[in-house]
DNA sequence: GTAAGGTCGCTACACTATAACAAAATCGCC
DNA sequence: GGCGATTTTGTTATAGTGTAGCGACCTTAC
């Protein structure tokens, strides 16, 4: 187990007990999580990273269902808005969330060597961004914060984004 | 003129000495500030709010310029390698840098109800990310900050994202 | 059962961005 | 000024991302 598991909870590493989760919270809600909606959320849980909206579309197929991208993308809008899922603006990618019952505004660390992304939910961050906010007078809706770089691992390898993210030589 | 007049060199705000900015900018630094570039930055800077590249290509094409998608997006990396022009991932858009001689980590508040977008360049906020990252173990190369909301001019008129951005009626 | 509302399928389309290669302009050097 | 190397731009084609509009179907409420 890496170093680096940042949370008690990460859903995205269970898909089994977040599909659970999740089926759980609707029955409870009363709003309807539908085969295709349970289905798209399990090939984002199951991808285990940022997936596209194609991509998703394309394993849909994989298993004998005929799909347009509309449907791809009602689906995540309903389950963006039910705050299962997360939109990376950034990568025009999606990616389960991690504490989905915890209404939070999260923070992303988003790796350009492999790809990882990380979420995190700082309250220092927020509250700066609040208050950055309240000083211009500016009514927050939603925070979108997407950190560029790199990750620890990559970073141990001696990774760069400037060097198309191969190891660094030094000479 | 408005109360938030949000920044001192405002060069956005003034399109002429922007320009005149930029290029005594390229003249010292041996950069090649070439008539298109020029041109797409004016574009930009006259345009006074982000705009799409799409956009500033049709305004080319006004001006008697036949130009093809990739010239507008290739000038648009000079640019904001150049730190020229910021990018606006949430919205696809594109808007000059407040300013652009002093190197920051920008953060953008975008208006859903008008289109209008702030560019702040909070410490406290960057120094924030910085600090979560550095927790995580990650290495930041470009902290992306959008905050989509309501201005305090659309807050003022009673304006939400909720209702398409109409003033809210209370009844 | 029937009407209403929500969900999904289907076709087509709009918008955003890039690849590959050729032509032209610029620069550095002699 | 000629000339090769480099950078910039043009040209054509294509990839990738996201929506509109309408009708069928399914569920729910009465
Ligand atoms: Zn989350
Ligand atoms: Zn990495
Ligand atoms: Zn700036
Ligand atoms: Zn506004």
């Amino acid at each position: 187990m890496s170093v680096f598991a940042h949370h008690t909870h990460d859903f995205a590493a269970n898909p089994d007990a977040a599909l659970q989760a999740a089926d759980a919270h609707f029955q409870k809600t009363g709003v309807r999580f539908t085969p295709l909606r349970r289905r798209v959320f399990e090939i984002i849980l199951r991808a285990g990273k940022p997936i596209g909206a194609y991509d998703i579309l394309e394993r849909l197929r994989d298993h004998g269902k005929i799909a347009a991208p509309i449907s791809v993308y009602r689906v995540l809008d309903f389950l963006i808005e039910q705050r299962f899922v997360h939109r990376l603006a950034t990568i025009n990618a999606y990616m389960a969330c991690v504490t989905p019952e915890d209404p939070h505004a999260a923070q992303f660390l988003i790796c350009q060597c492999c790809g990882s992304v990380t979420e995190i939910s700082d309250p220092i961050i927020d509250k700066a961004i609040a208050e950055g906010a309240k000083t211009a007078h500016f009514q927050v809706s939603y925070p979108l914060v997407e950190i560029m770089g790199v990750c620890a691992d990559c970073v141990r390898e001696g990774k760069t984004p400037a060097s198309g993210c191969a190891p660094d030589h030094d000479d």
